[in-house]
This record gives structure tokens, sequence and C-alpha cells, in this order.
DNA sequence: GCCGTTTTTTGCGCTAGCGCAAAGAAAAAA
DNA sequence: TTTTTTCTTTGCGCTAGCGCAAAAAACGGC
């Protein structure tokens, strides 16, 4: 276990004890827990689980991306959640009896850790902290997905997609010397799904926004040239409507 | 405390222990649970809270409707969520350090039950299912909440009328012999708020539905004649996009 | 470097839903 | 009762965004 060529154990540590389920424990207890865990390579658009499967592993993020979304009856995809490295996904598989209430789909290949749910019970037991953050985890993301519903509810599509680009760029984004890059930017079908609209109004946006010099995106990345100016966008610095007075 | 000359002792303990908070707690427990309790008033449109208070009370709302809501940087609603009585509200602050994320007002007049954050940490400690029953409450709370983003996201303004409307039937209807009531109703207003459109719109397909005899409204109750064609509404059964092949 | 595949772009027509404004209805206040 | 306030309805014009279709561009495999 755990002797994976692009990953030693130390490297491994230290992204655990970063992130949000594993924070607060100590050294030798991060150490039991990579002993425990197993790495595992996901192809780009395999499945980590499907919506309904009893939730019995708990995995965190080495490299790649991966997707938690939903199908509607009629097979359209939305895209509730965007993992980066470090991330944890499936969660609720801590808790007793659960299913997973989402999809995780690779968006590119991928490397994780992986942990069975009796492996992860016990190790809950010994570390009780580990609870304490999953409740924490628990907490934030119904913060965030409330705050996700509510710009769905009331703001116009170009601010949701302004917002989505860089919330993506401030999570995985490299900062270079003409802007901040994303490797490898969402596809517009993609961004679509995030922001419950259509591929072909988010690529009208990205174009004008190319057009107006804010951004360049490519096929495979995505360099944002103006995030102050996307910032505005998300805030929706515009007139509140067309004012009939300026008609004249 | 709790000399409530509406509500008895015996009745509150029997609601508590329907509830998803205090289940499986023993009528000892909850004995202890209600002298702990302080009852409260809230007329309709009070606040029992405001978004990014410090989450230091759990309330029961024995009576009267509830709203969890939001405001957007511009001042407009959007209803999170609708309580019922018998249902919790608060939660979040039987977790430390919390701040409450969205706004509480009273939709009709309320009586409340109401626990200090202090009151609660001792319950917790000496009933620990409680602890576990709010984790629960949250997973499924998370869930919905998903559920309502994909819908959101997805769906058209009717069918997400339509849900809301039998939601609420499903929670506090009547059911009478013409229909199921419901009352107090929301107005159109509200109904706008919770399913992310405008009053103009909800007047409009609720009028539409008047006409064809599915429902009955008027300005304090709401009688729904036709649950299932408003069922058949909110899943779309409709044809996909006007075909092309019927235009013949 | 060529070919098949996938993704993106864009013109075009269209429709769902918005939002003002003004009238009407219902409730509350006086 | 009458008056005032609040909520609802509806006509009207409009626009944001949808979605087809067809072309263009980008990519991957060989």
């Amino acid at each position: 276990m755990l002797n994976h060529p692009q990953f030693p154990v130390e490297e491994i540590t230290a992204l655990l004890k970063e992130s949000l389920l594993f924070k607060a424990l100590k050294e030798k207890e991060l150490e039991m827990l990579c002993n425990a865990a197993t790495v595992h390579h996901f192809d780009k658009e395999s499945y980590l689980f499907h919506a309904n499967d009893p939730a019995n592993h708990v995995f965190v993020l080495l490299e790649g991306v991966v997707h938690l979304n939903q199908l509607t009856p009629k097979g359209q995809q939305v895209i509730m959640h965007y993992l980066s490295p470090g991330d944890e996904i499936g969660i609720l598989s801590l808790f007793p009896d659960q299913v997973y209430p989402v999809t995780a789909v690779a968006a590119a290949n991928c490397t994780i850790l992986k942990w069975s749910g009796e492996t992860m019970s016990e190790l809950v037991k010994k570390y009780p902290q580990i609870a304490l953050n999953a409740l924490q985890m628990m907490t934030e993301r119904f913060i965030t997905l409330q705050n996700q519903f509510r710009q769905l509810a009331t703001e116009r599509v170009e601010q949701r997609i302004a917002r989505t680009i860089l919330q993506i760029a401030a999570k995985t984004g490299k900062t270079v010397k003409n802007g901040v890059r994303l490797t490898p930017s969402p596809s517009r079908q993609q961004i679509a799904e995030m922001t419950g609209t259509t591929l072909y109004t988010v690529s009208r946006i990205c174009s004008q926004w190319e057009k107006e010099n804010l951004l360049q995106t490519n096929r495979r990345s995505l360099l944002l040239k103006n995030e102050e100016a996307l910032q505005r966008i998300a805030e929706d610095n515009r007139p509140l409507s067309p004012s009939p007075f300026n008609a004249y």
C-alpha cells in the first residue's frame, strides 16, 4: 500500500494534514491513516460511484478533477460540485446507512486515495476529531449550496457563468504573467451544467468576453486575463433596468 | 415554564417524540427536555433571528409557519425552506461557533419552543442521540436542497410552482371533501420567492389553473381540487418540444 | 499530415417568462 | 359604513435565453 511512484507518503501526509476532513490530526495519526488507504486511478469519464449506491467509501482526490452530478428524469445533467486535489469525496459514508445522493465522475484522469467504510469507522472511533471535521464540512457545504441556490434563483446567466469561472480560478487556477490559467478548462457543456443554462448560451457569452479581452480560451485551457472585470459582472454592476429616462 | 394554556406538557411531549431531532429519546428524557424549554410567541412578520446572527438557540415550531430566507445584495428575497408545526429551526446552533446562514421569519402568528445553546449543549452531552439526530437531519436537508437546486436548474416555472404547492399540501394541507385545503395559503409573492420567479408569473399560472378547475384560491386559503393533474404538471408530462412533425 | 470525431461558434427564429402600469378585489382600519 | 391599504389580476410590450442547424475549429489517432 502507498508505494506510489508519483506520490510518496510524505507528500500525501502533507496533503491530508491540510484537508478539511483530517485537519487537527497528529503526525502519528496521519501515518496510520495513510497506511489504511489504497491508491487508485480513474480514467477521465469513469465513475467513482453512482447516485443511490450504498455510501461505503471515502475518497481524497490527489490529482485530477471530479464532478458530483445528478441526472434529471429526462437525462439532463446538473453538476452540483467541482472537486480538485485535496478535496474529500463521499463524506456521507462516515454516517450510518447512507446512499450517495450524487454521481461522482472523473472529469480528468484522476489519482485518488480511498478508504472503505469499515476502515473509516474504526479510524473515526480512534480519532473522533474526524467525525467533528466531517460535520463541519457538511455544514459548510450546506451553506455553500444555499448560496448557489439563491444565485440560481436570482441572478442572470452571465453573472452565474462569471462567478463559476472565478470560483474555479480561485480553486485550481495557476497565476501566470498575463493572468490566471485554468488547466484543464471545463468545456462549454460542463459550464452550462454548473450554471443551469445551455452550451449555446455559454459559448456566446465566452465569445463576447474573448472579444472584450477578458479571457482567452482554447479546448484545453482557459486564461483569465481580467479578473476584476469578471468580478464586476458577477456582482452585476450595471443599470438596474434600462431606465425609461435614458430613452431620450 | 411550560404552563401554556393551549399547549399542555403532554401534548408537547407527544410532538417532540415525533420530531426528527428528539426521536429515540425516552419518556423521562423528553420530560427533562420540556422542562428546559421556554415557550414564546412571534407575531406574523416578526423575526426569530437574522442571517449572520450567532447561532445560539434551537427552536421547535408548535403552531404557525416559519420561512427561512436569504436576501440578495439588491434586497430580493429567496425562501429556502418552509417550516410547519413539529419542525426544528436552528439546528446549526448544536454545532460549535456557527452563525445562522438564513433569516427565520414568522409567516403567520407562531408559538414556539426554545432552548438556549448552553442548555442544548448540556442536553446533548447527556443524550448523545440528539447529536446523531441533528446530523441525520442535516444530511436530509442537504439532500433535499440538492434536489431543489437541480429542479431550479432544469425545470420550467410551471413545474416548480406545481411541485411547491404539492409539497406544502403534503406537509400542512387538510383533506376536505372536495380536495386538500391549505390555510394559511402562501401569497403569490411568497410562492414566487420559493420558486425563483415573479409574482406576476405565479398569478398568471394560478389563474390558469383556476380556470381549468385544478384549484381555487382566495386570499386566506387555497383549495387543491385536482392533485393528480398538478402532479402530472410537476412531472412535466407534455411533448418534449413542439415536434416539427406535428406541424402538418 | 490526413481523416474522423468532438467541440465550439454563430445565424436565425422563437418562446417563456419578465415587469410595468393600471384596474380590480379583498382585507383592514377608521 | 366608508376609506385606506394590501394583494391580485391582466393587458401589453419586450428581452433574455433557448435550441436547431450548419459551419468552423480543434483535437486525437494512425
